[in-house]
Parts: C-alpha cells; structure tokens; sequence
RNA sequence: GGGCGUAUAGCUCAGUUGGUUAGAGCGCAGCCUUCACACGGCUGAGGUCACAGGUUCGAGUCCUGUUACGCCCACCA
C-alpha cells in the first residue's frame, strides 16, 4: 500500500473520524457465524442509568476494552455487547423531579397522560403504568448522552446487540427464570420477618445493607431481679423472652422460669441459646420480635410467639394491652417513631424505678439500607424470596472461577460465608419488573395470598396491573371472587443476575446461546462481588448447575484527585469525561485508565491526561518519521547487528506485553510497551537516522536494513499500543497499511524471529550508552547537540568494543564525531568537543 | 472479632523465582529554537525501600512481630 503520510499530524478529530468509519465498516461487529471455541464473549456491566457518567465509569469500562481488544487481536471473535440498567431507584426519583408526578398504583392508566411543560409545584399523581412510561422515557434521552461518551472514549462494543433492562424482552426473561424458579420450588412466597426500610417502605436483601457507625446507648433495665442491658429500649413491649448462654452458670438456675418485663407486665420466659455473649452487657439480653438480625434468629431456633409493635412507616403501631397500667404506658408510645419512643419510654422507666442508674452512650454499627436515612427495622410481611444453593456448591462455584487479581475471590468466599436466609427479591417499589402473578380474591373480598395465579409462559411479559389472567375478565379485578395483580417488582438484581442467559439469547436464540454461553468474561467493580456477581452465579447455577463465566476481572475505584471517593454524580467539571476528551484526546483517557492495575483503585490525575496525550502525539511523529525515509525494497533484510539487537529488545517487550495481557494485566502491558517505544525513540531512531536517510557513510544494504527494521519495529510497537492508544494507533495504520489495526494481528515472538531478530542487545546498549555521555558532554558545555565532536576515544573490555564497533557508522553520524576511537582498555569514554 | 490489600524519591507508581551501585514518569533545576516532534528534546539533583527482629554468603524481595492507611465479612444485646 502507498504511503500516505500527513506533513502536520494531529489528535483533534481522530474520535469523530474513527467513530463514523467503525460504525460503518462494522469493525466491531461480531461475526455470529463462529464457533463457540473461537469466541471471546463478554458479560458486560450494564451501567445504571440514573443522571451522568463521571470519569469513573470511563476508567473501568477501558479496563474491559483493553482486555476485549487484545483478545480480538489475538484471533478471538469477541462478542461484547452494550446495555443499560434502568431499572431502580434512581430513575425513580429522577422521574419524580423532572416531571412533577408521583407514582399512586391504585389509580388506573390514562393513556392520554402527558408530562406538563415545566413540572408543577405540587407532583401529580398518575397509575404506575404511567409512571413507568415516563420513567422509560427519561432513560431514552439519558441513554442517549452514555452511548454518546462510550463512542468517543472508543470502546468496541457492537452496537447492534444493544440492551435495556426496562425492555421487554429483558422483562420476559427476567419473569420467564422467575416462573421457572416458582415451578422447580426454588422461589416461593412466605409471610416472614423481613428487613425494611422505613422511610422508602421497601422491603430489601440481605445484600442491600450496610453498616453504619452510629451513637446510641446501653440502657440498663430491670426485668424482676434481673437486669440487662440494651441500646432498644422501646422493643421492651414487644420483648418474648431473655436469653443467656446454656453454659452460663449465672443462669443455669433461671432457664425455664419466667420474669415479667417492666411497664407490661408481660410474663416471658428465661432461655438458654449459644448465640448468647456472657460477655456482652450483663450477660442476657431481651429477645423481642424484631430488633435485629440475632432476634430473628433466636424467635426461629427457639420458636418464640410474635409480638409485633413496629409499623412499617417506623412508628409503633396501636396495641391492646390486657391491663390498663401497660395501656396507659403504651398509650403514650403508640404513633410515635423509634427514636422519639425510646426517649418517652426512657422517661417511664425511670419513674417506675426498672431503669438502673443512666444510659451510657456508645457508638455502635448500625445497619442501614445503603440508600437509606434511617436504620432498618424487621417486620413480618409477605415476599417472594429465592432459596440459594447450598453453600458447599456455592464455594465450589466461587473457587472455580479465575478473578482478576485472584486476591478478590476471597470476599466472594467471605460473602457466602455469611449468608444467612434466603434472598429476598420483592421491592415495593413501582419501576421495576413485576411479578408475573395474580391472586384470587374470595368471596367476601379477602386477598387469597396463598393462591397465585401464575402467567402463562407464552404470555410473558405480563404486567399484572394492567393485564388480566386467563380465565377471568378484567371487570373481576379487585373484585370479590375475581383477582388482584402483584403489587410489587423485583429486587433489581433478581433481573441483572440474568444478564449472561439474556445477552447470550436464551429461550429467545438458540442458536446465539450454543455459541456464547458459558461467557469467558465477566467485567466488574469489587463492590457487587456480593449482588451481581454472586447472584449471577446462583441464577445460572439453578438454570445449568454451572458457572455463567470462566473469568471475572475486577477493577477498582476511581477517586478524587484529593483522595476522596468520588460520588456518583459530583466529580470537578474539568474531570467531566467530555471535556477530558476534548482537551486531551479519547486516547489520553484511555492511558490514564490502563495504568490502573487489576482491582487497585486509581485517582483522577490531570498530569496522567497530559501524558497520554503527549504520548499520543509522540506516535504520530514517531511514525511520521519512522516511514518518511521511503519505503524498503521488497527483497530488502536485517542486516546489521544494532538493528538486530532492537528487533531482540523488542521480542521481549512483545513477550511480557502478551503475558501481561493474557493474565489480564493490561496495565503491565501497556507499561512495557511504553518503555519500549521511549527507548525506541530516544536511542534507535537518533542513532539510525542518517543511515536510514541513506547518507554517503552508509552502503545500499544498510539502509534498507534501517528501513526494513523500521517498519517492523513501527508495525509491532502500534500493535502493542492498539489495545490502549486505539485512535492514534489506528490513524498511523491507515498512512500505510490496510483495514483496521484493531482487525489486524496482535505480533508474536516469532513473527519478530522471521524478520530478523538477532539474539542480544548489546550493541544498541553500548552503542546508546555512549551516545548518552556524548549528549552528557555537550549539555553541560551548553551546547547543541548538533555541535561536532572532534575526537571522541572509546575504551571499553574486548567484548563491549566489539559491539560497539558494530554501530560504528552509525554513532559517528548521530554523535557528529570527526574523529572515533574504539579500542580495548579501562572502561572510560572521552569526549573532545569542536 | 475474622480476613484481604497497601506501605519504595516531594507526588503517582514499577521492581517477575532473593544476586553488582534501587528504577520510571511527573514535579524541580539547568541546557538545547535539533532539519519527526516546543502540544518538544537533552542532562541533572533527589531514596535509612514504614518499624523491630530473624533466615541467608547476600533481603526492597523470604519468615515472625509491630504500626499506619484503605477495603471486605461478622450473631453489633
């Protein structure tokens, strides 16, 4: 091919101008006509479409476009498909705000409904379908703006393959393995003690928690003559018994008997569980239904009666007491939130004299949702849960799986490790998947919960608030021998944990699923090990009892220059990802990113962006240069032992570069390409420059060794670097080579052997050696480097002068030496200016 | 409470199974308008490898312990 080299290359536009030509060739595309053998199929993480993407996402999703790009070079038909995640919170709230509504599911669809304008002052309440239309329609015009980014920064995912988890198709898959799981026994619905959120009145998994360091303070309560200590005293009403450690010789006596609680009244029993700490508080503890975790466990185990006071607003719901003394005393706690009842019921105590001297504060973890205000209570309500595999399967899943860095796997390990009860996937929430379930109405108007009435899989996707299940009218909703839909949607993940079996075409293609799944990879931040991650694993081991993917890689956090982690929508707007790209080039961004090590976090770093960019524009001279000396005659080889030795040097560089990448290190491998071509400018092109000119010193053979090593070394050093510098690297390829780079092979050791490659470096060593203490010399005189040198006397051990002299021509010519002298002696080199 | 990770130059980090005098980039200082590149290039200064022991001919690297920071998990009364 001709060579078409620019006079004044530059990086501006490289992305619009790449973009389109991608787009239209179809680099990207996956070839679906190949065999599952011949693939590299990605399990990507569909971002949450909530508001913008920050320089964070950026960073991780070049951690998979490296790794995806390598392995299309190396021969791998990659299937790498794009989608977004909308279904959540999120977008609710963003919802709410931009429109001016509120969701209220017992109004019925309007479908003439339209957002106003501008959003009024007071939201207007519309039916949940219509609150999910408009949430689906906030998404589009977000969606737009991510694939907008993902496109400059240049990853290579095919389009085509696009998904939305609101999508249809995703919800009959999502409510399709939900039916499965109904049917198998492996999800049912059960009326159960289960963690709440107050405030957005959701029920939540296990997974959803976090702790939270909080001041709070031991009360110690009087219980007849015993006392303990806790830091809920407002659960006294709804406390079921007092539990010890069954070996706990304080104790031993009083299990089996009772003791009444203070203000109540209420005769429990003293109990003996190994959960107990003879060494927390006083030793036993109330047990009341439900204060945490523990209580529920201890109500299980020891099969406790309920007496349940908290409502699922947080306030303390009405009870009826059998004496008017606990009444009166509940009277004054009854609608009153956690807090403001436990200040009440501290007051009361202290009257009655069962509060033993005064509360002493702590700071304690407390357990919130992650996107919650207020801590979690447990109350007893009915959900659907999902059963998980036992736990020595699920170890064996996780050790089977290859992380990246390997270290990860272990708080996967840990994870499950803790596992305690099933998964619950039931949100009250609106935007979201629905259950694909009615319930039957009796007679007199009562919700038979225990009688779903499932879709037929056919009919999927079903939205039950909207659509009528067979055998009835839809006249008969809510309607006293007729139906109700399911109210609710699923957890988030209880979709997302499918995304290998949807993307992969499952139940829907066959075809595409023989050829993609099990995927190769799954890409991921380290904190959903414990959601999707895990998750993923349970779904697919329920559908195939085997693993979804053979490779997790896991990258980490992007964090403020100042070292705080960046919130998800805040971020300094001079690291807006668009305005990085514009001043410095998709390429720069792509750099910084690939420095990042395999789950290490990274900090936003405005020096890294220049460097990528400098770098960038270094390859385009670089190659400028490289190919501006005319190009090899076909018969033309490496002959002359210094290019040689580059060509060695560079077969090391393309060794550790692809075992880096093949254990998923792309930043090792960028790093040591990087290395490689600073080296390759600095020395080899300086001192190969006059003979690749074709200057008078030097015979026809040696040039076109010149420009035959050239060329390789410029063809192999832009392979190395496509992975990273995808733009810049594909600009060079087009001057001079055709298709596209990212098409084109990743170099192998032995591709550099038939070239030409010697078997060491030691003449491009000593000879850059020496020309370092000539460039040394004239720096410090103060002169330029184009200033001659008049004698320049080198003495060195019979060896170095041998590989020396092999460079000979070439250094007289880049040093300016009139005069050389190589010769056996003490190492010295003396350098005699003009 | 259990576990994982990190600690090397002012800053960000390399340092592969232990092997001469510890590396890079940035920053800093100085120089060079050099005919690929001033959106450059060259040269230089700069380190008690967190601390304390141990193994070894030899330790940034291996072992033990300590400290600091980050993170994960936990039944947190």
């Amino acid at each position: 091919m001709k060579r078409t080299v620019p006079e004044k290359p530059v990086l501006e536009g490289l992305e619009a101008k790449w973009g389109e030509r991608w787009e239209a060739d179809g680099t990207y595309r996956f070839d679906r006509t190949k065999t599952r053998d011949e693939i590299y199929s990605v399990d990507t993480p569909p971002p949450t479409v909530s508001g913008h993407l920050h320089i964070g996402h950026c960073s991780s999703y070049t951690h998979t476009d490296l790794i995806v790009r390598y392995q299309r070079m190396r021969g791998r038909e990659v299937f790498y498909p794009m989608g977004w995640d909308d279904n959540g919170l999120n977008i609710e709230r963003r919802t709410q705000i931009n429109y001016g509504v509120i969701c209220d599911p017992s109004l019925p669809y309007d479908p003439a409904f339209r957002a106003p304008e501008k959003p009024p002052k007071d939201p207007i309440a519309v039916s949940r379908p219509n609150f999910v239309e408009l949430c689906s329609q906030l998404t589009l015009e977000l969606e737009e703006e991510y694939r907008t980014l993902w496109t400059a920064l240049g990853l290579s995912c095919d389009w085509t393959y696009l998904y939305r988890t609101i999508a249809p198709d995703v919800t009959q898959i999502s409510q399709l393995a939900f039916l499965r799981l109904v049917e198998r026994g492996q999800a049912f619905r059960v009326e159960a003690p289960t963690l709440w959120d107050v405030d957005f009145q959701t029920s939540l998994a296990q997974a959803d928690l976090e702790d939270r360091e909080m001041p709070g303070a031991y009360h110690r309560i009087r219980f007849g003559d015993i006392e303990i200590d806790t830091t809920r005293p407002e659960l006294i009403p709804a406390c079921v018994a007092l539990v010890a450690h069954p070996e706990d010789e304080r104790f031993k006596p009083r299990f089996g008997t009772t003791v009444r609680s203070p203000l109540f009244g209420v005769e429990v029993p003293i109990v003996a569980h190994e959960l107990a700490d003879p060494e927390k508080g006083t030793g036993i503890a109330m047990i009341c239904t439900f204060g945490d975790q523990t209580d529920v466990i201890w109500w299980r185990d020891l099969d406790l009666p309920v007496r349940s006071i908290m409502g699922r607003d947080g306030r303390l719901l009405p009870v009826e007491w059998d004496h008017a003394e606990a009444q009166r005393c509940y009277d004054e706690l009854a609608g009153r939130s956690a807090k403001q009842a436990q200040k009440r019921i501290v007051e009361l105590l202290r009257e009655s004299g069962d509060l033993v001297g005064e509360p002493r504060e702590i700071t304690h973890a407390v357990k919130f949702w992650e996107n919650g205000k207020r801590p979690l209570e447990i109350v007893t309500t009915r959900q659907w849960f999902i059963k998980f595999p036992p736990k020595d399967v699920l170890f064996e899943r996780a050790r089977a799986l290859n992380f990246h860095p390997e270290f990860m796997q272990v708080r996967m390990e840990n994870w499950i490790e803790g596992l305690a009860g099933d998964w619950n996937i039931t949100r009250q929430r609106f935007f979201g998947v629905p259950f694909p379930v009615w319930y039957r109405m009796g007679p007199d108007g009562e919700v038979l919960w225990d009688e779903p009435i499932a879709a037929a899989l056919d009919a999927l996707p079903v939205d039950p608030s909207t659509d009528t299940p067979a055998g009835f009218t839809e006249a008969q909703r809510n309607q006293p021998g007729g139906f109700v839909g399911d109210p609710d949607v699923m957890d988030t993940w209880a979709t997302s944990s499918m995304s290998p079996e949807y993307v992969s075409g499952w139940q829907r293609d066959p075809d595409l699923f023989e050829r993609v799944f099990p995927m190769d990879l799954r890409p991921q931040a380290h904190d959903i090990i414990r959601t999707w991650l895990f998750y993923t694993v349970v779904r697919a081991e329920f559908e195939f009892g085997t693993l979804p993917f053979k490779e997790v890689a896991i990258s980490g956090f992007v964090q403020d220059p100042d070292r705080k982690k960046m919130s998800k929508s805040a971020g300094n707007a001079e690291d807006d990802p668009f305005e990085v790209i514009a001043k410095n080039g998709a390429d720069s961004l792509r750099y910084w990113a690939a420095g990042a090590r395999p789950g290490r976090d990274l900090f936003v770093d405005r020096n890294q962006f220049k460097i990528g960019r400098r770098l960038a524009m270094k390859i385009l001279n670089a190659s400028r240069f490289a190919l501006s000396f005319g190009e090899p005659d076909a018969d033309a080889t490496v002959t002359e032992a210094i290019d040689q030795a580059l060509l060695a040097s560079l077969r090391t560089t393309v060794a550790e570069a692809t075992t880096a990448f093949e254990s998923y290190d792309y930043s090792r491998a960028r790093d040591v390409t990087e290395a490689f071509f600073w080296g390759f400018c600095d020395n080899y092109l300086e001192l190969v420059k006059g003979r690749a000119y074709g200057n008078d010193a030097h015979s026809a053979a040696a040039t076109a060794s010149a420009r035959r090593t050239l060329e390789v070394a410029l063809s192999v050093q832009l392979r190395l670097f496509a992975p990273s510098m995808a733009y810049v690297t594909e600009e060079v390829w087009s001057w001079w080579q055709e298709g596209s780079i990212h098409r084109s092979s990743w170099p192998t050791t032995d591709e550099i052997d038939a070239s030409g490659a010697g078997d060491d470096v030691a003449t491009l060593d000593a000879a850059s050696e020496v020309l370092a203490v000539v460039r040394r010399t004239k720096t410090e005189a103060k002169v330029g480097m184009r200033t001659p040198v008049a004698r320049l006397e080198v003495r060195d051990t019979a060896e170095r002068v041998a590989a020396i002299r092999m460079a000979e021509a070439d250094l007289r010519e880049a040093g300016v030496v009139t005069d050389l002298e190589i010769a056996e002696g003490d190492p010295n080199i003396t350098v005699t200016l003009a």
